[in-house]
RNA sequence: GGCGCUAUCGUCUAACGGUUUAGGACGCCGCCCUCUCAAGGCGGAAAUACGGGUUCGAUUCCCGUUAGCGCUACCA
């Protein structure tokens, strides 16, 4: 870390479950600027809504991001000099600085009821008129405001949004956005119930934990100009703004639940690699300006920036992550991959098979360009674990004639009086024996795979003959003999 | 409804006024390789939303239309 950047930015979730795939490219962009810039990656819990509070969700977000390499500096559990992370232990330093707003008159006391307002609302949108408050409490007399703080009524505090001003936010990724201020409503910035909203929070921790740079959703920069207002109101420098084009759905919609995954827990368990998940996210708004696709999470520190972040919404296409899965399954090292499939062996059905490590290295070898994931592995040849149950019925008819299993007992034979054979001696006894009994290899070749295998794809034949070995090869041949009906 | 953002192959995207018969990747299709299935190699189909400007010249700049999305809470 390079301690001379004043960099900082940081990753604000809010605790209402599993951390969201835009969450985690959120999280991925903060990182990334951070670390290629030397700067500070700081995660904060935004629980500031009691109502939608999810228990174990700041551990699960936690433990989601480590096992997604995105390391922070500073934040829960972990500390730093700007604590404490986690907004709901905050409430004094948002109450006070409420407080100075409204000394300043920036903001003031509200205690309309719930049901003015609703009215209030009702009544705008009848006259098809903009809904927002009217001002209704900014001119109680400071008595009137005493008399009802002491009878304990409850109350709000609401930014005092001065008419016709235009309020620029500039933006890295978007240039210069204009609002009216007449547009905007007296946001409320402390609820009745003590606690901040949105708005107040993030631009008070945003400030006093020196974020340089905000980086965060789209959805965010209609309500920026709320946010320019407060810092200007503080009297605050304002952060940069850099506002991420929205993950889609295929139907072009923001992201959600029920249109297929999107917690980043739910792909871990389907198998996906965090490399391929990062890789893949990475790409989903951003790319270097060359061709590359292919980046190890050191490549993307080195080369991100946020100067070239796309401005349009991108549709989370699971067909390219499934790709970028294979190519990273594929370019992991025989040992990472090892390790991987014996705790994927461990979890399955074939838990209590010990098979030396040298034969799983082999199984690896014959099976990586052939898989996307781990676990097809133990699916797409399983006859590596166990004898094959029943045999696929197109590959019987068209390569189980009625003249195989005699020429199969000959091939039988000759296996048998191997020594120690090596992938070779297999190949070599089975051309040997084709040409004695005067039948193309390939005959005798779909007949074995189908005996031994159970299906007609997969490897080479005399890779998954090493692979089983004399005794197991000659064994299913023999069985395949007896249970192939043709 | 109001406000805002966005607009290149089905999808992710390149092009930062001319080097473009609009490039790459995923997916799809075909061929080669081959004992099968993959992988790999080679090739193919596939896009600048529409209309006006500006310019000698627009995918690129401006305006409008359309469409999509986001926001419009005492949710974030």
């Amino acid at each position: 870390m390079n301690p001379s950047s004043n960099i900082r930015v940081r990753f604000a979730p809010s605790p209402t479950g599993f951390l969201h795939v835009g969450g985690l490219r959120t999280a991925l962009y903060n990182y990334l600027f951070a670390r290629k810039s030397g700067g500070v990656f700081i995660l904060r819990i935004e629980d500031t809504d009691r109502t939608r509070y999810v228990e174990g969700a700041i551990e699960s977000l936690i433990k989601t991001m480590e096992w997604c390499g995105l390391e922070y500096d500073e934040g829960p559990l972990k500390g730093g000099p700007y604590g404490p992370y986690i907004q709901s232990e905050r409430l004094d330093i948002y109450k006070h600085h409420v407080q100075i707003l409204i000394d300043k008159k920036k903001a003031y006391y509200c205690f309309c009821e719930p049901q003015r307002i609703e009215e209030l609302r009702r009544s705008q949108e009848k006259q098809n008129l903009q809904t927002k408050y009217d001002k209704h409490c900014l001119h109680l007399s400071e008595d009137d405001i005493n008399i009802k703080l002491k009878s304990g009524s409850k109350f709000v505090v609401r930014l005092n949004v001065e008419p016709n001003k235009i309020i620029v936010v500039d933006d890295i990724i978007r240039g210069s956005v204009q609002f009216e201020s007449n547009l905007l409503d007296d946001q409320i910035l402390l609820k009745s119930d003590g606690y901040p909203t949105y708005h107040l929070a993030n631009v008070v921790d945003d400030h006093l934990m020196q974020i340089s740079h905000v980086i965060r959703g789209e959805e965010w920069l209609p309500s920026t100009p709320k946010h320019v207002l407060l810092y200007d109101s503080f009297g605050w420098q304002k952060p940069i703004f850099a506002h991420l084009p929205l993950l889609l759905n295929p139907d072009k919609s923001k992201l959600s639940k029920r249109q297929g995954d999107v917690a980043v827990e739910e792909y871990r368990a389907k198998g996906y690699l965090k490399e391929a998940l990062i890789n893949f996210v990475a790409l989903l708004g951003w790319n270097p300006g060359t061709e590359q696709e292919y980046f190890s999470m050191d490549e993307l520190k080195k080369q991100f920036s946020l100067e070239s972040i796309n401005k349009s919404g991108a549709i989370f296409n699971v067909e390219k992550l499934n790709w970028l899965n294979f190519e990273h399954l594929r370019n992991k090292s025989e040992n990472d991959v090892l390790k991987l499939l014996k705790e994927e062996l461990l979890r399955s059905r074939f838990k209590e098979i010990k098979l030396e490590d040298e034969t799983l290295k082999k199984i690896i070898q014959a099976m990586r360009p052939r898989v996307t994931f781990i676990k097809e592995f133990l699916e797409k040849s399983s006859y590596f674990f166990e004898p094959p149950k029943e045999y696929e019925k197109e590959a019987v008819k068209k390569h189980w004639k009625s003249d195989i299993p005699d020429k199969l007992k000959i091939l039988i034979e000759e296996f048998s009086k191997l020594e120690q054979p090596t992938k070779e001696d297999y190949e070599t006894v089975l051309k040997n024996t084709a040409q004695k009994l005067n039948v193309s290899n390939g005959k005798i070749i779909h007949a074995v795979r189908l005996a031994i295998s159970g299906v007609s794809g997969g490897p080479g034949l005399y890779d998954i003959i090493e692979i089983l070995g004399k005794d197991e090869t000659v064994k299913r041949l023999k069985d395949a003999i007896e249970q192939i009906k043709y």
